[in-house]
DNA sequence: AATGCGGGGGG
DNA sequence: CCCCCAGCATT
């Protein structure tokens, strides 16, 4: 299957492909916010940040993430503390769902993670499996994070499409396509990984960069297309929006 | 496919 | 005052 066919969707030849993620990652190098997470590769405190951003705004995580961490600094004292002071930590963020998944999860993960996914015995530490399919399996996990932690801490070269990506990938290359239908989503997916870099460690920058243009410039309710990267091969903006 | 889950901010 | 936000689990 060559580069650019897409399943269903309309096919995208490789030079708009390579002009595209070269000049999305050129963007983000220079406009990128300076986030926490962005300064880690600790997969336990990646999981965090994306567990608590799920539907969630970056200037609310901004308030609670160092805090959280700060108090449960690594999957092991996690999986040692009590539910209810987990929980209690989260207290503000919402979606309380999320921190009794998380601390399921570390318990799952401290008792049989090597076990399950043949970490190295290495020093007792117990992490999380590094590919998108063992993460998917995790309470709580869903195809974006298991797609994110896996690009983010382990810096696979993992797909990941959240809200920011979605209309972003759907308002340059497919505006027929609608991020909020579920039969879309497949193909939103598929475009995405056509976009992709070779590399894992460029995937990470992509990815950030997907979702940081998504969130500084293409956003829901205003298209800040005079300062867009894209512009120059985006559908929806030479449509004249 | 549809719904519940929290709470705050922006247009 | 709605709509939206680095979604996911459940039905």
């Amino acid at each position: 299957m060559p580069a650019g066919r897409t399943h269903g969707a309309p096919r995208i030849d490789g030079e708009t492909l390579l002009a595209f993620g070269t000049r999305l990652r050129a963007w983000y190098r220079r406009n990128a916010r300076d986030l926490p997470w962005r300064a880690t590769r600790d997969p336990y405190h990646i999981l965090v940040s994306e567990l608590m951003l799920q539907q969630t705004q970056v200037s609310r995580v901004m308030e609670f993430y160092p805090r959280f961490l700060e108090r449960f600094p690594t999957l092991e004292v996690l999986a040692a503390a009590r539910e209810t002071h987990v929980v209690a930590a989260w207290e503000g963020l919402g979606y309380y769902a999320r921190a009794r998944n998380l601390h399921k999860l570390s318990r799952a993960v401290v008792r049989e993670g090597a076990a399950a996914w043949g970490d190295p015995p290495s020093n007792g530490r117990a992490t999380l499996p590094p590919d998108a399919e063992s993460l998917r399996r995790l309470p709580g996990v869903g195809p974006y994070t298991a797609g994110a932690v896996s690009s983010f801490a382990f810096e696979r070269r993992a797909a990941l499409v959240d809200t920011n990506v979605a209309r972003l990938i759907t308002r340059v290359f497919a505006p027929r396509l609608d991020a909020r239908r579920a039969r879309d989503q497949k193909r939103i997916w598929a475009i995405t990984e056509a976009t992709l870099p070779r590399t894992g460690k460029a995937t990470w920058v992509h990815n950030q960069a997907l979702m940081e243009l998504g969130a500084l410039v293409c956003t829901a309710r205003v298209k800040r297309c005079g300062v867009c990267p894209l512009r120059r091969l985006c559908k929806t903006y030479q449509r004249r929006m």
